[in-house]
DNA sequence: GGCGCTCTTCCGTTAGGCGGAAGGGTGAAT
DNA sequence: ATTCACCCTTCCGCCTAACGGAAGAGCGCC
């Protein structure tokens, strides 16, 4: 008797672990804290269930929350991902080497790895006086157009290689690479040479250089970057890059981290 | 006829998402990844919890698996960590400034917030040249002994400042501060100059100056310092180290920040 | 070949999760 | 004062997803 059907799995998985984490996801973006609604509009968890979430993540130190209702990401969270290889344990062996890239340059540096199709960027300096860049700790960003990007690209699996190339190549600028063989070639050029050039292909005032970092087992697992105003020469700049990447790549060797995937 | 009690609460909650990161935390201090039975035994889980937990989790990105089935935790987790504004938003507004000091002087410069009562770092910059100190991202420390622990201890509640004299204090070195009132005078001079001091309190080779970081609420919510060799004069470095505080406070207030708890 | 180790699958039980509905609190608009 | 609009919180019955012991599979090692 036209009893409504089952209608179980709406679109999402029903495991309590993704839920919390979909809450959590809730918060890119998120300039201000987040109130329990918002959390709720976001994450497209029912209210009640947000509730219960905030309410126990918030005991667990993993949220935290002023007094007026608007929650947070906190520090406990912020603690377990210090324990993240990719994350922290790459940056604390690369940071000397960038500290010295920006002492010698004063120019933006940054450092990235792969995940999926996206560079997500783990550490960048800026002094107040470099080029403006939007990068961001924590971003992420399409892989063919900057040069951290193409680097990680070059050295990764064809197959992934074809996937890239497959999906439509975002456009930010003119000069940004769109045809999917030019970029073959490109990708060849990079890693021929050791180290990718972006000429404006995010903004048209910014060039970056980009060397690989490999971890102890020899796999490109990382890209370092010098991001100059576009009048700078990309030759110039790459040989300071390239010996970060390869000091960087050394004391990974030397600490037998392997962060391949 | 016997039954068996029902036994239920151990000793922890069981609720899912406390398991979750009962799990993850396991993963501290483990400087190689986890395998399944290093986990469950880490977190007093039970085996198959775990290889539930673990598989899910990896699905989700949260963890990642090396093909010899070893866990470490994933750049997703991280990522959700660098919405973190104690985290990673203090780390963005301060990083020009830690920078600058760095530049200057070419010793350690931390960042650090505080935690019930611990100092936690948030970032640290070490060249090679500068005297080896064990912070590390992430690392938790006593609020008495160090630099950044007077500061954000001597700005802290009453409350907190009690429930941490009526501690044990650890010692450290025979100089770190062990008596109460020895420390509560300490940090009545840290209020009145406006910075602290911890003169070999941690070990014998290093004194570290420290000043606070206000937010935009005029609330201190942490501390930069300065660590250097034994031999140099705090009052020489202070004035840098507070500038550095002023500056970042300046940045938070600009940026309206409010990183109280 | 037996032993110790770890990972995986199975499955019956149940407790913890779920979320609609209703209640309370606050502030702005009328 | 009354209404409205929001947002947070509590309650509670249903039920499913989580649980974890047990057994089995894979893998070196002595």
């Amino acid at each position: 008797m036209l009893a409504a059907r089952p209608e179980r799995p709406r679109d999402t998985v029903r495991s309590s672990s993704a839920r919390v984490f979909r809450l959590l996801d809730a918060f890119n973006s998120a300039a201000k804290g987040l109130s329990l609604t918002e959390m709720s509009r976001r994450s497209g968890l029912p209210l009640t269930t947000v509730h219960r979430f905030a309410h126990e993540l918030r005991r667990l130190g993993v949220l935290e929350c002023d007094p007026d209702g608007h929650y947070r990401i906190g520090l406990r969270l912020w603690e377990i991902a210090a324990h993240s290889p990719r994350g922290v344990g790459l940056r604390e062996a690369a940071m000397p080497f960038l500290e010295d890239l920006y002492e010698a340059t004063h120019e933006n540096v940054q450092l990235a790895v792969r995940d999926a199709h996206d560079v997500v960027y783990i550490e960048h300096i800026a002094g107040r006086r470099a080029v403006g860049v939007r990068t961001q700790v924590g971003l992420r960003f399409p892989l063919h157009a900057t040069g951290v990007g193409l680097v990680l690209l070059a050295f990764a699996d064809e197959a992934l290689q074809d996937e890239v190339m497959n999906a439509p190549l975002a456009g930010f600028t003119p000069k940004t690479i769109q045809d999917p063989s030019l970029l073959r070639r490109k990708l060849a050029d990079v890693r021929q040479q050791g180290f990718a050039v972006s000429d404006r292909q995010v903004t048209m005032d910014a060039l970056s250089v980009a060397a690989p970092i490999r971890d102890a087992e020899d796999a490109v697992v990382a890209a370092v970057s010098l991001v100059v105003t576009a009048n700078v020469s990309p030759t110039a700049i790459a040989p300071a890059v390239v010996a970060a990447g390869r000091g960087i790549s050394r004391v990974l060797r030397n600490a037998g981290m392997v962060l391949e995937r």
